[in-house]
DNA sequence: TGTACATCAGTGAACGCGCGTTCACTGATGTAC
DNA sequence: TGTACATCAGTGAACGCGCGTTCACTGATGTAC
């Protein structure tokens, strides 16, 4: 039963999506790609008609996650980037985020996995994080100021997500808040 | 071929620290059980005389990565606390750092894979960063001083590992470096 | 516009393969007397 | 201290099982005339 141009472009939009989600929720080797193919409506078997492998997949989840992660902050950007910047930053650094990992940052929830051997996939993510970067850069001072802002983020869900007492999650979240979000030394945000 | 109980000790060590390093090398899900036995000089079989099950492995595996990490760092802090974490911070920020997985922090190396279902390890994990966060904020002015630099040296590391080009991931650890090391408003390091 | 044929998206069974775990066995160690 | 026996660390084969990938097949879509 071929399908049309249109459905196909469909299914492999599915497909994608919910590669995004299952990989960072799970971890790429934590999900098959019969799970995969099962949460976009699918079987299994019509998989190899989109992608070349699963490392394939997890490229192109990865930019489908940043692509998602960076719509909104990329768009309103160009106008007032310090409001950008800012408006990410406070959803980010929030418990939402920290235990949420099917939609959070993909540099926070797939570096270890793409840096372990999965170069297609660590190539979506390193031009994800340069994007970032960029944005950032926009809204800060320097490009250090950028970088130290967007670790201090990224060090915080994570210190956050290792730590299991959420009282102490909380205080790590509000701690890099107050770095990130408010002045500090004539900071712009 | 019983062993004595002090083979039976070192053969359990050989276990847990080929699994430290391997487990962050490749990921818990990347590395099976028989690799590690044959990286601790043995065979596949003899493991369930140690652990219950690969995840127990895990949690024992990062608690001596952890034990390891901290060992120099929680021995020199009564005495100079703020050496000790400049000290620390000064490895942590290194390219060789970056591209060490197998002796890496085990932050930055394996919250994505613990919060992904391994209760055990997790909690190991989290007494390891509480334990961080503890030698820090001796060293800090404050709590909320130690958790942004510990935040900051973990995203950094975990964004020069997302990186691909090496130019930017120098920049990346610099930038962090002045931040945690360098004086900044009075701090104490 | 209509027709005949080639294409190909998706199905579901099947393929090797490697995994975590179990188990019978071995023989040196530990222990009770 | 010596002896007889129980213990148990480690071996290597075997167990299900699920995985990534392949494949023959189906039938609607796309295309050439």
């Amino acid at each position: 039963m071929r399908k049309s141009k249109a459905e196909t472009a469909e299914s492999r939009r599915q497909i994608v999506a919910a590669a995004a989600r299952l990989f960072r929720e799970r971890g790429p080797g934590g999900v098959s790609v019969a799970e995969v193919m099962e949460a976009a409506g699918m079987t299994h078997g019509g998989f190899y008609k989109h992608f070349a492998s699963k490392d394939a997949l997890l490229a192109a989840a990865v930019e489908h996650a940043f692509a998602e992660k960076l719509g909104f902050l990329g768009a309103l950007a160009p106008r007032d980037p310090a409001k950008a910047v800012r408006h990410y930053a406070d959803g980010y650094l929030t418990p939402e985020h920290v235990g949420d990992l099917a939609s959070g940052c993909p540099i926070a929830g797939l570096t270890a996995d793409t840096a372990r051997g999965a170069p297609d996939a660590q190539e979506a993510l390193s031009r994800g994080a340069q994007a970032t970067l960029e944005i950032f850069g926009e809204a800060s001072e320097s490009d250090a100021v950028a970088i130290r802002r967007l670790s201090t983020m990224i060090g915080a869900v994570v210190l956050a997500r290792a730590v299991t007492d959420s009282a102490l999650r909380m205080q790590i979240l509000a701690a890099a808040r107050d770095d990130v979000l408010e002045l500090q030394d004539g900071a712009k945000l």
